[in-house]
DNA sequence: CAAGTTTTGAGGTGCGCACCTCAAATTTTG
DNA sequence: CAAAATTTGAGGTGCGCACCTCAAAACTTG
């Protein structure tokens, strides 16, 4: 029979409010009893009964998500990925909510991750780009006890709080390992078109895949990033005024986690050219432009595993447990035609 | 407040017993009453609370991973995977053991698997090759009542059981794509190593391989499988008198899960020839590979993934749970140095 | 309609722990 | 050494449900 608390008592020969205190971590202990306490519990093996546990705290855990109210389908996908957690987690007394603020002012975003605190929200996933403000306001966060996970977002990563999604460096690496690859002996230029380069990711991304290509693949050449603003009439501006001037042009790497516009105004200025095309995160854009072979390979991670895994986190936060730490490692996944 | 079983009896108009009974599917339910407490369910929203479940059930899980007692590094990182996990589970009254017999002689494991019934174990995960008598014999571990899962193996999928792994067509196209899009436009053949074909998923893997180079790779030829049942010696020899005889030999694709054996005798035996090799499985083995550049590309199926997600189904079958099927796919993975 | 069968309700116990109170024992301090 | 502060123990309650018993009520059958 696995030991309960009561069997820790007698072991540690103490009362069971002395292992209440000590489990618990409420005050007036000794160290003395603490001391004890802890000898028993390797001695005997406890382990609380984490169904009592919850049980008895009765706790509700508040986690909420705050993401963009820009974005296209990647951002829809990664909320019906939290709807279908939380129907999942009602059962456990978990609510998960996602907010959508934007992110275009980070003073605003600092204000509203300001305005969170302790009493209404156990744990806060964000992805908000990088700025000094947002940065603050998720330190303060966390010394309000709000337990934080930096979510997929191109932020510097903060010491006191978790981080949930790919290196981003090491994802560029891949997508020019894999342009660089397919394209074999052709020599030529590589388009890479972003959202914008403000953010972290693109940067780091950018730099991942300039490594690879530059040393690795000497007849490729990167050309300067583009930036699309997410605006349908500059990408195809910018876009085709690019591949005219760049007749040599072989690849596309588009770095943002929607490729749909971007992708959309080198299908139309492209003309017959083909292109291998390298992009980024599984959408049903990209889905099935891989199924019509009009992408070559798309670079994931997988927005499922990803908010499973910030929930994870918040919760064992919450708890003061452990984590598997293989668990919530996210892959980058390269995803073809054959694999999806 | 959320709804308890008490508020529920209420909002049914029936006592707890019969709440009860519905509950958790007990006899003498008249089917009037079932109807009433299953409308009550819905109008109030009641879902059980899973922690007092645990708790008053207070119910001890057993679930056994039988694995195969031959294998090399991808089984020992199994085994490690598992006693993670083990580790994890421990605190949710969930014991879980590694049990290795010889797969050989179907009989054997027919009649190992035939031994076990549902007072022992709860669930079982087998790792067994393609045979009738194991596929009768877990026919009727189910039949007992105990939990099936066919766990990342060549057998033909029973109905009646979950499978746990990938898709081994899929998983041999993929291979078939990076070979053939690595190799670019160089002609010639590909040499091709297995353990042992008797397995269906060498056989599966093997087929989506030739599917994508025989239709989109008309300059590449795969050769016939050569067998090494795992024995050094011999992979040394088939393979190097394979690679004199095929001087034209550009690439080569191991479907075994353990590729150390037929790599290393490839390299031994290739001279200075630089063949394009992709492999299976991440191991100690091809991860060192892959950052030397020995291998191009592995084709993995995470067995972290793969141990706890049979463990997990395992746990909803034996509480009649439903579980969150994206969560349970295991991906065919692509790995690059890049993407370690 | 009586005897049998099925269905229902009332009530209790226990799972392992968190959280609370209050008094007693022990240690610290002036 | 007495007063104050700290530490400890005993005991209780409740979390939400499973599982049990027994009697009462509601149906079914001949």
């Amino acid at each position: 029979m696995r030991p309960t608390a009561k069997d820790l008592a007698e072991a540690a020969g103490v009362s069971l409010a002395t292992i209440d205190r000590v489990l618990n971590e409420r005050p007036n202990v000794s160290p003395k009893a603490a001391k004890k306490v802890a000898e028993a519990i390797e001695r005997i093996g406890f382990i609380r009964n984490p169904a009592a546990v919850a049980l008895a705290r009765n706790k509700t855990y508040r986690f909420r998500f705050v993401l963009p109210t820009s974005g296209d389908q990647y951002l829809t996908e990664l909320i019906a990925r939290v709807s279908e957690a939380k129907d999942v987690l009602r059962a456990e007394s978990t609510e998960v909510e996602v907010v959508r603020i934007p992110m275009i002012d980070p003073h605003h975003v600092a204000k509203y991750l300001t305005a969170i605190d302790h009493c209404s929200v156990d744990g806060v996933a964000v992805m908000a780009p990088e700025s000094p403000q947002v940065r603050d306001a998720l330190v303060r966060l966390v010394e309000r006890d709000v337990k934080v996970v930096q979510f997929l977002s191109g932020q510097e990563r903060l010491e006191s709080a978790d981080y949930v999604g790919v290196d981003n460096f090491a994802a560029g690496a891949t997508a020019g390992k894999i342009a660089g690859r397919f394209l074999g002996a052709q020599a030529g230029k590589i388009m890479i078109v972003a959202e914008t380069m403000m953010a972290l990711d693109s940067i780091q991304r950018r730099l991942g895949f300039d490594s690879i290509i530059n040393t690795q693949f000497p007849h490729l050449e990167s050309l300067p990033s583009l930036e699309t603003y997410a605006d349908e009439k500059r990408a195809d501006l910018i876009i085709q005024r690019t591949l005219q001037h760049n007749p040599d042009t072989v690849g596309v790497y588009v770095l943002s986690s929607e490729a749909r516009v971007p992708l959309t105004a080198v299908w139309n200025a492209q003309g017959s050219r083909p292109l291998t095309v390298v992009a980024h995160e599984r959408t049903p854009f990209s889905e099935q432009a891989l199924m019509d072979e009009r992408i070559d390979a798309v670079i994931a991670q997988d927005p499922g595993h990803a908010v499973r895994s910030a929930l994870r986190i918040m919760r064992a936060r919450s708890d003061h447990r452990e984590l598997l730490a293989s668990q919530e490692r996210i892959r980058i996944e390269v995803l073809l035609k054959e694999n999806l």
